[in-house]
RNA sequence: GGGGCCGUGGUGUAGCGGUUUAACAUACUGGCCUGUCACGCCAGAGAGCGCGGGUUCAAAUCCCGUCGGCCCCG
């Protein structure tokens, strides 16, 4: 592990700001990571992410593992070559899934048994291979497989996932290859209350001389969202102050404001991919729905304080017309819109925070 | 001249005497989407069944006529 794995440049009440180093080059933070499910960030080329200064994407263990598979990905040599992105690459644990995926599988103290939502092959995951898969993606930072809770979850539910994903992760870290060039983050579960997300951080911690960094999981799955800004007020300072700290699968760019000032400093979600791809864009004037026939005549820009490609060259109109055509230039040009919003809004939180550090 | 088939929401179709307050797809209107099973999901509006007459307790469904479209035989 080359050190140090994480630099904080600049904190304050506005948050952190810092640069995570990765065998595949820096990322500043505070930053938003792209989620590439299947190996792609949908609808948008890897020349454009890095175009709109995306520097960090996720890949799914979950996804990638049904598909191409373990020998898919050694063939290419590293996820990396595979998928033509030589940045670096979180790889979530999949993990997630047990959750989203529920209606599939079922999950013991040993692993997780599912069935393939592509063909509906019998597959069980299980902490360690979870890690071994991660390791021959040789992705960047690697996430251990985790138990999140369904929301609402009771006080018992709550306990027997931050238990279980302690216990999967004493597993993880027996299973890792020594040394690694890849970071391991380590998951605080625990559910809805302050209780059982600080006593989940407490037995996390007991393993940190193996952990680059801390996932705060289980985050926005229907939780009142004033709930979740208080547990994570509260409980985001008592993660370890100088490694950095990652909100699972958050969110909405008013998430990510209130996340970073209680010092979170990496971010993934779908939202701005995959609202473009379903017809909405995130601009100055808030959302906007562009298959709404108010658009249908607008000549304006989708976004008049906006500096991106599809802003500046095409109008309300015709990606209303594209939206509604279900033409895939649709797709590509609103996922184009809205990286270029989150990374702006990114961009203006790191620099609020080196401003106030002045 | 003779015979046959078809006319049902914007469009394409299903239903062919009573479980139909007429169904489905699509288009239309709106909403939703937070570690992606997702060019997805939910909801709403929209026809009274070409038209006229009959039979029946009951007709989009059966009968007669008529109009329109298509096909076959002369």
């Amino acid at each position: 592990m080359r050190t140090p794995f994480f630099t904080i440049v600049a904190r304050n009440e506005q948050g952190r700001a810092g640069v995570l180093h990765t065998p595949h080059g820096d990322v500043e933070t505070p930053a938003f990571l792209p989620v590439g499910t299947y190996g792609t960030v949908k609808a948008i080329l890897p020349r454009d992410l890095k175009d709109l200064h995306y520097t960090m994407i996720l890949g799914n263990t979950y996804h990638l593992y049904l598909k191409p598979g373990e020998e898919g990905i050694r063939r290419a040599g590293t996820l990396h070559r595979f998928l033509g992105w030589d940045g670096p690459i979180l790889t979530d644990s999949g993990g997630f899934q047990v959750l989203s995926l529920s209606r599939l599988r079922k999950v013991t103290d040993e692993g997780v048994e599912f069935r393939s939502h592509i063909n509906g092959s019998l597959h069980f995951l299980t902490p360690e291979k979870v890690i071994e898969f991660q390791q021959a993606c040789n992705s960047d930072v690697m996430m251990p497989l985790d138990h999140p809770a369904f929301y609402p979850a009771s006080g018992a539910e709550e306990r027997a996932c931050l238990l279980r994903t302690y216990e999967w992760l004493v597993r993880s870290v027996r299973s890792m290859r020594i040394p690694s060039a890849q970071a391991l983050f380590g998951i605080v579960q625990g559910g809805f209350t302050i209780k059982h997300r600080l006593e989940s951080s407490e037995r996390t911690q007991k393993l940190d001389g193996h952990l680059q960094g801390y996932a705060v999981g289980g985050l926005s799955v229907g939780e009142p969202r004033e709930q979740r800004r208080s547990l994570l007020q509260e409980l985001v300072p008592h993660l370890p102050m100088e490694k950095p700290r990652y909100l699972m699968g958050v969110g909405t760019p008013e998430d990510i404001q209130e996340a970073v000032k209680a010092g979170v400093d990496l971010f993934d979600c779908v939202l701005p991919t995959r609202l473009g791809r379903h017809g909405a864009a995130f601009t100055s004037e808030g959302r906007l729905n562009l298959k709404q026939s108010r658009f249908s005549l607008d000549v304006s820009p989708l976004d008049p304080l906006c500096s991106c490609y599809a802003c500046t060259t095409f109008t309300r109109s015709y990606l209303h017309h594209l939206v509604t055509s279900h033409e895939i230039l649709a797709c590509q040009l609103l996922t184009l819109h809205n990286l270029h919003f989150y990374r702006q809004v990114m961009k203006t939180l790191r620099e609020r925070i080196l401003s106030q550090s002045g």
